[in-house]
RNA sequence: GGGCCUGUAGCUCAGUUGGUUAGAGCAUGCGCUUGAUAAGCGCAGGGUCACUGGUUCGAGCCCAGUCAGGCCCA
C-alpha cells in the first residue's frame, strides 16, 4: 500500500473502557454517590412531584444477604428508581424486623440459662450487628434509600406504636384469652418453638382402645376402636374423629384363646367400628380375626354426632368428622384430646368444646385428671397406669410396642408434650369480611393469582395467637390483679409512652411495684413476661412508619415481597390496618418467586445446599450490576432460576450492552448538539432540521428507538422488568450492533467529519445513547452512571465550555434541557448523575410505518444476499464481502425509492447491480474494481485521481479537503 | 394430604380472542474481519411446546388427569 490512510479516518475514540471491572469500579461510584448525597438530592428535587410510596417489608436482622434477599431488594430498587424516572417522588425508607425467635434462639443457644434482660441485651446486639452487615450489603448492590435513618422494629418509638396499636385492639374488644396447646418442655418448664424441638428415636406403648357406642342406631351394639401412642392423653379425651368420605365397617372380631397380643387366655369377641382399609392392619397388630362379612359398611359421615362412652371416665365422647384423619396407621377413628394436640385443638374449638389439659408445668397430672390415684404423676410414667386401668375395665383391645421418632426439648433433652396454656388471641371474625372485601375489590395483586392465594389464607385462618412465651419482643401489655388478667387500653397507652421513652426493656427492668407506680396502676398490679407475636411488630409498620414518616404516606402504593408473605406480612398488615384504619395499608401487592437452582430445586432455605448462595460472593465475583441484570432478566412472578451458567450468559449480554454504549461514545467523540434538547421531542424543529439528508436507515433506527422507549416505559410502569431487559438487549444486539452501527461504519469512519449523513448518524447515535443510559439506569445503576459521565464530562470535572475533537472543528456544548432533569439548575456543588434524569419520551405519532415496511423488505433481501455471499465464501470465490459484486434480482417495488448508493451502504457492499425479477435471488461474482486503500471498498473510481490513485472518489475528496 | 402457582431449543424469554412450516437473543459449530479487536459481522445446526386423554375442521393456547418443581398449610 502506497500510503497509510488510517490517520485520515474518523475512528471512534473514547476513554470508556471495554472491560467493566465492576468489582473495582462500583465502589468508587458508591463513594461518589454517598459524598454527593444522590438519594437525598433526588428527594429534594422531587419535593413537589406526585408521591409513590413503596413500603419496605423489613427483612429479619439475622444472617447475611442471600440471593433471595438480594432479589427482593433489587426489585424494590427497580421500582423506586423507575418510578422516580417516570417523574414521581419515590422515597425509600428501608427497615429491619428485629424481635423474634430466630434471633433469640441463636443467642440462647450460645449461652444458656440467661435472665430475660440479659437475653434481650444480647439479642439487641445481635440484631444491630446484622443490620449493619445487611445495610452495607444492600448499599453495595446499588440500592438507593435513606440508609442513615432506617426503621427498626426495636426502636423505642416503634415499640411504642406497637403498644398503641395494641391498645386499640383491646379497646375494640378484639383481644381475648383462651387455652391453646403448645410444645411444652416439662424439663425446662417452658413453651418451645418448632425450631427448639429436636427429634429422637423412642419406644412407646401404643394401645387399641374401645369406646362403646351409647347413642344412635348402633347403641349398645358396637364399640368404636381407636389407637394411640400416648395413652396418658386419654384422660383428656373429649372426642373421636373419623374421615367423612372413607368407608367404615361394623364387624365382629374374635380373638382366639392364647393369642399373642392382649394376653388374656379366654377367647374374646368384640363388635367394632373401624375403617375398612385398616381392618387387615388391625388384625395383624391385635390378633383379632374378623368373623364373617362386615355387618354394615358406610362412609364416615354416617357416624357424625354419635355418642360413645369414655373408657374409664364418666364422660360421653362425641364422634366428629375431620379431613385430617388418615388411613396410614391406627383404626381410622382418632382419639381427640383438644388440650394435647394441634389438630385436636382446632377440631375441638371449632365445635365449641372446652380445652381440657390436666397437666402442670412439670408434666404431672393435676386434679382435673379425674382419677385421684394419678394426680401428681409424671405423664410418661402414667402411661403404664392408664394401660392397666384400660385392661381392668376391659377396654383395652391390644397393646403393642411402637418405635417412632418423637420430639424432645433441645435444652433439657426431655420428651416434649403438647399442653394447653393460657394464650391471648385477636378475634378475626369481624375483620375477615372487610379484609376479603379489600382483597377482592380494593387491592391490585401482581401477579393476579395473588388475590386467590391471600383470599384462601384469610378465609381459612383461625384467630390470631398473639402471645409468646419468649423474652425477645415487645412485652404483652396484660396486667394481673389477683391472678386475673386485665386488658386496659388506658394502662397500655401509659405503658406505650413509657416504652417510647425508655425502650421496652423497662418492662423487664422494673419490679411489679415499680412499674405499677410508674404507670399509676392500682397497687398490687403485676405483670408477666410474655411478649407479643412479631407478626404484630411488622404488621403495624403502616402505622409506625408510613403514617408517621413525613416523607411517606399511609396507605402505601405498593408492598413488594416474596410469595410466602401472602400468609405473612401482607396478611398481618392487612388485618391490623383493617382494625386501625378500616382499610388496606397498600394499593398494590407485588410478589416474586423464590430463587431456585437450574433443576428447579430450592436453594435459599436449604441447609444442605453446597454451592454459594450469599449475594456477597457474586457481587465480588461479577459485580452488582451483573446481579441486577440477572434480577431484571427473569420473570419474577414464577420461581426465579439461578445458576453459574446464567451468570456466564448474562456476562455476555452485559458486555454486548457495554460495548454498544462504548461504540456510541466512540462515534460521538466529535459531536454535541447546539440548541437541541437532549430528550428530543420538545425540540422537534431542531430534530427535523437535523434529520435533513437522513437515509432510510437513520429514520428507521430512530423509529426503532421510539419503540424501545415506549416498550421500556410501559414495562417499567407495569413492573415487568424482564421486558426492559429483552427489549434493550435486542435493540443493542440486533438493531444497533449488527445493523445500524455496522451499516453506518463506512460513513462514520470514512466520510468527511462534517458530512451531512455522518452528522445525521451522530445525531441519531446521540439520541440513542442518551435514551439507552436513561432506560438502563434503574437496572445497570453503575454502568449507566459510568457511561453518562463519559458523555457529560463537563458536568463532573472542572468546568469546560468547549470540547475539542481531535483535529475537528470545535463543538459547542448545549445547555441542559431542564425539563428532562430532576434537579433545578441553581444547586451549587452539584454533580451530575444519570439518576437525576427522567426516562426519555417517545415522539408520539412519529412512528413511520412506511419506513418500517421498507426496511423489512430490505432485510429480507439482505438475507438473500447474505446466503449467496456465504456460498461464495465457501467456494473461496471471495473472502471479505467487499470483494464481491452482487447481482440482486428482485421486484423493483421492494426497493422503492432507495438509491443504489444507499443500497450498497445498507447491504455493506462495494458493487451492487440490480435486475428485475419476480422472485428475489442473488448472484455473487468477484468484483472487477480495485480496492480503495482508505475505505477498503472496491470502487469503480479507484485509480481516477492523479494525486491519490489508490483512492475512490469519496475518499479522494475527503483527503484532499483535509490538506486544504 | 389440602390451597395457590409453574413446566415452550443448552440458558433467559416471546407466542395476541385457538388458525399456515412454533419465534428472538445468548450459547454451540463453521466461516469472514483485524479501522468497536480480551471486540465486530455472516451462515448453519438445535424444539414430540413435561406426559396422557378429551373438546374442535384445527390445540403451545381450552378442559380433565398424570408426572416434576415451588410457596403456604396439614
Amino acid at each position: 500500500m502506497s500510503q497509510n490512510y488510517k490517520d485520515t479516518l474518523n475512528l471512534p475514540h473514547t476513554d470508556f473502557p471495554m472491560k467493566a471491572n465492576l468489582a473495582q469500579r462500583e465502589p468508587e461510584l458508591l463513594k461518589k454517590w454517598e459524598e454527593t448525597r444522590v438519594y437525598q438530592q433526588i428527594q429534594k428535587a422531587r419535593a413537589k412531584a406526585e408521591l409513590f410510596v413503596l413500603h419496605d417489608g423489613p427483612p429479619f436482622a439475622n444472617g447475611d444477604v442471600h440471593m433471595g434477599t438480594a432479589l427482593n431488594k433489587i426489585l424494590k430498587d427497580f421500582v423506586v428508581k423507575s418510578q422516580t424516572m417516570l417523574g414521581k417522588r419515590a422515597p425509600y425508607v428501608p427497615g429491619w424486623d428485629c424481635h423474634g425467635l430466630p434471633i433469640e434462639y441463636k443467642v440462647v443457644r450460645e449461652s444458656r440459662d440467661l435472665a430475660p434482660l440479659e437475653v434481650r441485651k444480647r439479642c439487641e446486639a445481635f440484631a444491630r450487628k446484622f443490620i449493619n452487615i445487611q445495610r452495607e450489603q444492600f448499599k453495595r448492590l446499588g440500592v438507593f434509600g435513606d440508609w442513615e435513618h432506617p426503621y427498626l422494629t426495636m426502636n423505642p418509638a416503634y415499640e411504642g406504636e406497637i403498644l398503641r396499636a395494641f391498645a386499640i385492639f383491646v379497646e375494640k374488644g378484639l383481644v381475648y384469652q383462651s387455652m391453646k396447646p403448645v410444645f411444652w418442655s416439662t424439663g425446662a418448664q417452658t413453651a418451645l418453638a418448632e425450631a427448639e424441638v429436636e427429634y429422637q428415636e423412642r419406644d412407646d406403648t401404643a394401645v387399641f382402645v374401645k369406646f362403646p357406642i351409647i347413642s344412635g342406631a348402633l347403641k349398645d351394639k358396637a364399640s368404636i376402636a381407636i389407637w394411640t401412642t400416648t395413652p396418658w392423653t386419654l384422660p383428656a379425651n373429649l372426642l373421636i374423629a373419623v374421615h367423612p368420605k372413607e368407608i367404615y365397617v361394623v364387624q365382629e372380631f374374635t380373638k382366639p384363646k392364647g393369642s399373642k397380643a392382649g394376653g388374656t387366655s379366654a377367647s374374646r369377641t368384640e363388635i367394632l367400628v373401624l375403617a375398612d382399609k385398616l381392618v387387615p392392619q388391625f388384625c395383624a397388630a391385635t390378633g383379632f380375626e374378623p368373623t364373617g362379612e362386615p355387618m354394615q359398611s358406610f362412609p364416615g359421615d354416617k357416624l357424625e354426632g354419635i355418642g360413645a362412652q369414655h373408657p374409664f371416665l364418666p364422660r360421653t365422647v362425641m364422634v366428629l368428622l375431620a379431613e385430617f384423619v388418615t388411613m396410614d396407621t391406627g383404626t381410622g377413628a382418632v382419639h381427640i384430646a383438644p388440650g394435647h394436640g394441634e389438630d385436636d385443638y382446632l377440631l375441638g374449638s371449632k365445635n365449641g368444646f372446652p380445652i381440657l389439659s390436666p397437666v402442670d408445668d412439670h408434666g404431672r397430672y393435676t386434679n382435673e385428671v379425674g382419677i385421684p390415684e394419678l394426680v401428681g404423676k409424671y405423664v410418661f410414667d402414667a402411661n403404664a397406669d392408664i394401660i392397666r386401668i384400660l385392661r381392668e375395665r376391659g377396654m383395652l383391645l391390644a397393646e403393642e410396642n411402637f418405635h417412632h421418632s418423637y420430639p424432645y426439648c433441645w435444652r433439657s433433652k426431655t420428651p416434649i408434650i403438647f399442653r394447653a396454656v393460657e394464650q391471648f388471641f385477636i378475634r378475626l371474625d369481624e375483620i375477615r369480611g372487610k379484609a376479603l372485601d379489600a382483597i377482592h375489590h380494593k387491592i391490585k395483586w401482581i401477579p393476579a393469582w395473588g388475590e386467590n392465594r391471600i383470599a384462601g389464607t384469610v378465609e381459612s385462618r383461625p384467630d390470631w395467637v398473639i402471645s409468646r412465651q419468649r423474652s425477645w419482643g415487645v412485652p404483652l401489655p396484660v396486667f394481673y390483679r389477683e391472678g386475673q388478667a386485665t386488658l386496659n387500653a388506658d394502662w397500655i397507652r401509659r405503658l406505650a409512652d413509657l416504652v417510647a421513652q425508655r425502650g421496652s426493656n423497662v418492662w423487664f427492668q422494673l419490679s411489679d411495684t415499680e412499674l405499677a407506680r410508674e404507670l399509676e396502676l392500682p397497687e398490687g398490679t403485676t405483670k408477666r413476661n410474655d411478649t407479643i407475636d412479631v407478626w404484630i411488630d411488622s404488621g403495624v409498620s403502616h402505622r409506625a412508619v408510613c403514617a408517621a414518616h413525613p416523607e411517606l404516606r399511609d396507605p402505601a402504593d405498593m408492598y413488594l415481597e416474596a410469595t410466602d408473605q401472602h400468609r405473612g406480612w401482607f396478611q398481618s398488615s392487612l388485618m391490623t390496618s383493617i382494625v386501625l384504619n378500616d382499610r388496606a395499608p397498600y394499593k398494590m401487592c407485588l410478589t416474586h418467586g423464590f430463587v431456585v437452582d437450574l433443576d428447579g430445586k430450592k436453594i435459599s432455605k436449604s441447609g444442605t445446599y453446597d454451592k454459594p448462595t450469599d449475594a456477597g460472593h457474586f457481587v465480588k465475583k461479577h459485580g452488582a450490576d451483573l446481579i441486577r441484570l440477572w434480577a431484571s432478566s427473569i420473570n419474577f412472578g414464577d420461581d426465579v432460576p439461578f445458576s453459574e451458567e446464567m451468570f456466564t450468559r448474562l456476562g455476555d449480554t452485559y458486555r454486548r450492552i457495554r460495548n454498544t454504549l462504548r461504540i456510541l461514545l466512540g462515534n460521538l467523540f466529535d459531536f454535541s448538539l447546539v440548541g437541541v434538547g437532549d430528550a428530543g421531542p420538545r425540540s422537534a424543529t431542531a430534530a427535523t432540521t437535523e434529520l435533513d439528508g437522513a437515509t432510510i436507515i437513520d429514520r428507521w433506527i430512530l423509529d426503532r428507538l421510539d419503540h424501545v422507549i415506549a416498550e421500556c416505559r410501559n414495562a417499567y410502569a407495569v413492573f415487568e422488568f424482564h421486558k426492559v431487559y429483552h427489549s434493550i438487549n435486542h435493540f443493542c444486539a440486533v438493531d444497533l450492533s449488527s445493523l445500524y452501527i455496522d451499516i453506518t461504519k463506512d460513513r462514520m469512519y470514512c466520510d468527511a467529519p462534517d458530512s451531512p449523513r455522518r452528522r445525521v448518524t451522530q445525531f441519531a447515535m446521540h439520541k440513542i445513547f442518551d435514551a439507552l443510559c436513561r432506560l438502563l439506569a434503574p437496572v445497570l445503576v453503575f454502568t449507566a452512571e459510568e457511561a453518562w459521565a463519559h458523555r457529560h464530562p463537563e458536568r463532573n470535572e472542572a468546568k469546560q465550555n468547549e470540547v475539542e475533537g481531535s483535529g475537528n472543528e470545535t463543538v459547542k456544548v448545549s445547555p441542559r434541557d431542564p425539563s428532562t432533569s430532576l434537579r433545578s439548575a441553581q444547586d451549587d456543588g452539584f454533580v451530575d448523575s444519570v439518576h437525576f434524569q427522567l426516562f426519555p419520551d417517545c415522539q408520539a405519532g412519529a412512528t413511520d410505518d412506511a419506513v418500517r415496511q421498507q426496511i423489512d423488505q430490505l432485510l429480507r433481501l439482505r438475507g438473500v444476499i447474505g446466503q449467496a455471499l456465504e456460498k461464495a465464501r465457501q467456494e473461496k470465490l471471495i473472502g471479505n464481502s467487499l470483494e464481491a459484486r452482487v447481482i440482486l434480482k428482485c421486484d423493483r417495488k421492494t426497493i422503492g425509492s432507495v438509491s443504489k448508493e444507499e443500497l450498497e451502504e445498507f447491504f455493506i457492499l462495494s458493487d451492487l447491480i440490480i435486475e428485475d425479477a419476480a422472485e428475489a435471488s442473488a448472484i455473487v461474482e468477484k468484483t472487477p474494481y480495485a480496492k480503495c486503500a482508505r475505505c477498503w471498498r472496491h470502487r469503480e473510481t479507484v485509480g481516477q485521481s492523479r494525486a491519490h490513485p489508490d483512492l475512490c472518489d469519496r475518499c479522494e475528496s475527503v483527503v484532499a479537503a483535509r490538506k486544504g
